[in-house]
DNA sequence: CGATATGGTTACTACGCAGTAACAATGGAG
DNA sequence: CTCCATTGTTACTGCGTAGTAACCATATCG
């Protein structure tokens, strides 16, 4: 099964591919229980999916039950993101939708784009490196030093950094996704730490204004040092 | 079933609504064993999946097995057209995709386009009133007589017409829309039928040059006289 | 009239993908 | 060490969508 030069694989296990893909960038576990929340399927389902994405080829279980995905599998996550981010910025670009909104009408698109149609959007908006949330577009994205992007939540008391990109699990928040819309948390940003509290919340000052982060929230910006 | 606001209808069914809107608009007659030629099923699968659109009320039988609309079937396959045939455009538009190679593409889009997006696409494109095909944007079109349309097969030599839009049924054929597009047989454009022969075939006059047209392309052709 | 073509259905199978109920394993808290 | 929370699986069900084989109905043509 697992090698065709084409495969057609389903809306679900699109899906599925992509789950694991992003909660693997984000290094959360992906385990089953994960799997069904982020889904919103009950865990047998899950079972029965992984069952024959196994079965095919797409990603094997280790002994801990942790997913894991397959050269193949990797490689169809890849074109799958790729074609889901181009699609974002083919939104905002041609029809002027928001930042916030594009990630649910990608999410249904992604999977009735063809090959080809991917490589004129590309094309079209010449190649961007990332889609507007900052995640890297695979086959656009240069190899960079990833070791320097750090998770904001991780960050000391007066450093200074710019937000490099959103958590893979941000995206699937729509209302996470307003927030930082409305606060203008996104890619490009520069702020700095002014403090943290115990409980991981930080002091930031933006722009000359001081902004409250939430320890939540934090989890899910990724910056570099500024 | 039948009357809820928002009905969500399965890929099957749009495949089966858009069909047989388009036979309807051919005035094909609508049975099952052309809607299994047509949407490339065994026979017995279109029984099942015409029982299931009964009962849902999508559509209805009657004694000689043709196959009707509902009111709310219909309603349906116009938002289906609607969305297919602004899709078309704006792959032209935004992509610079080929007339005859979008119809594919748009065929897959069409089942994960928003309502939203649909309105979204037809007002960045200035709400055209037809497809690139010809063929009329529900709700944009504006009501015109259709009486004057008339199916190319139908001309008798002498005349002037224009070509005002393809057959539904030529969409689906690649084949077809290529060679329209090669021979620029599309809307818009004027000929002089100089004959007709006994088996239906045209001679026509294009722009100086003297055209062949098959019976069976000219079946595909709706003109008005010019 | 009877053979043949055309079209439709029934019966059965199979797979994907969703659910619930029930149970098993594991590991940490008390 | 025992109890409970978390996690995973098995067993079973249901629906949608596809197929094949077989049979029935109709209508037309010779």
């Amino acid at each position: 099964m697992a090698e065709w030069s084409v495969m057609t694989l389903s809306n679900t296990v699109e899906d599925y591919l992509l789950a694991i893909y992003g909660m693997r960038a984000d290094a959360e576990a992906v385990i089953n229980a994960r799997l069904a929340e982020r889904l919103h399927v009950a865990p047998p389902t899950v079972t029965a999916t992984l069952e024959r994405m196994v079965r095919d080829g797409h990603i094997w279980i280790d002994d801990n039950h942790q997913v894991f995905l397959t050269l193949s599998g990797e490689r169809s996550a890849e074109r799958l993101a790729r074609r889901h981010r181009l699609i974002e910025h083919w939104l905002i670009r041609t029809l002027g939708l928001g930042w916030a909104d594009v990630h649910e009408e990608a999410d249904r698109l992604e999977h009735s784009v063809s090959e080809e149609l991917t490589e004129h959007i590309s094309e079209s908006l010449g190649h961007p490196a990332t889609c507007p949330h900052g995640l890297p577009i695979p086959g656009n994205y240069p190899e960079t030093d990833v070791s320097q992007i750090i998770n904001l939540g991780q960050v000391e008391a007066g450093a200074d950094v710019r937000i490099v990109r959103l958590s893979e699990t941000a995206e699937d928040d729509g209302e996470l996704l307003h927030y930082f819309e409305n606060k203008q948390l996104v890619p490009g940003r520069v702020m700095r730490i002014t403090e943290t509290t115990p409980s991981g919340h930080l002091v930031v000052e933006l722009d000359g204004a001081t902004v409250v982060i939430d320890d939540k929230v934090a989890s899910n910006l990724w910056v570099m040092r500024a």
